[in-house]
DNA sequence: ATTACTTCCGTAGTCAGCTACGGAGTCAAG
DNA sequence: CTTGACTCCGTAGCTGACTACGGAAGTAAT
């Protein structure tokens, strides 16, 4: 594993990845990074690949992912046996396809909205709940109401 | 807005909506969900439409939404002023764009990780992380790759 | 080698989002 | 008209994910 320059302090580290200093030791208690070896007495240097990995931790997050599930998809990026690596992949990615499927739908609600707002600028609800069920059906349901 | 039967307690609904009767409480509290009229000295009824907003909520912070965000949702869908709601709705819509861009990467890296799996169970790794900032679409944010 | 800033590490506190508890009231069934 | 399940309501406790605190030790610039 190539770690090109690993010059950066923690704090350092935090600027780049856009995190707290104790959220990147949080996460190394919980081994979602990685802790790398402290040189005798001294202080320990992180890298690109470092940065790279708290960016995609808050990333997974705000797409919905708990920090134990994050911790599975890590497992996938680190290498693991293909059996179970495969299974774990194909659940998340249902898992995955099924939150596309849901923020589509949400998109064309939100988006049909921006549209009849511009067009007449009355009052307007935005049928987002009713969007979640419609079943496979793109049907172009366009009620307005003032 | 029609009812057709709320017939059901707050027990039922939490059955038909999957949460706890405390869940529902405390959505009420946050207003995030009405608090129907109590007969005098009686029992609040619920109805369909309190389950599907119910599942909505429950839909959204899987998408990872905040509460508070949910709510700003749901103001859309009860009716909103239009220059507000449209400006609210266009931000939202960008949140929700750029999510299914960074699930949509994940979803391609999973998928080819399940493929190479079948394709030879050897050990393997899934460049997850890389996924992430892959360029190809929304343009400002750049890191150069090996 | 003194000063000012970090790092390191452990422990404790915070905030969002529930979840549990307890006591009084409601209601359908027997 | 009692029993047992459920509702109502307030308050307290819990879990996940941080965030703050404090003291010793490392480090960089003067």
């Amino acid at each position: 594993m190539p770690d090109k320059a690993n010059s950066l302090t923690i704090g350092g580290l935090a600027k780049a990845a856009n995190v707290h200093v104790e959220t990147i030791r949080y996460y190394q208690r919980r081994r979602l990074v990685p802790e790398p070896e402290r040189p005798p007495g001294g202080i320990r240097r992180y890298g690109p690949a470092d940065i790279e990995r708290l960016m995609f931790v808050k990333t997974a997050q705000q797409l919905g992912f708990s920090l134990v599930e994050i911790s599975d998809l890590l497992q996938l990026e680190d290498g693991a046996h293909c059996q179970e690596a495969s299974a774990l992949a194909e659940h998340k990615l249902r898992d995955v396809r099924e939150k596309i499927d849901q923020l589509g739908r949400i998109e064309k609600v939100l988006g049909e909205m921006v549209e009849q707002c511009h067009a007449h600028p009355d009052n307007i609800t935005c049928p987002l709940i009713a969007s979640l069920h419609e079943g496979g059906n793109g049907g172009n349901d366009q009620r307005e109401r003032t």
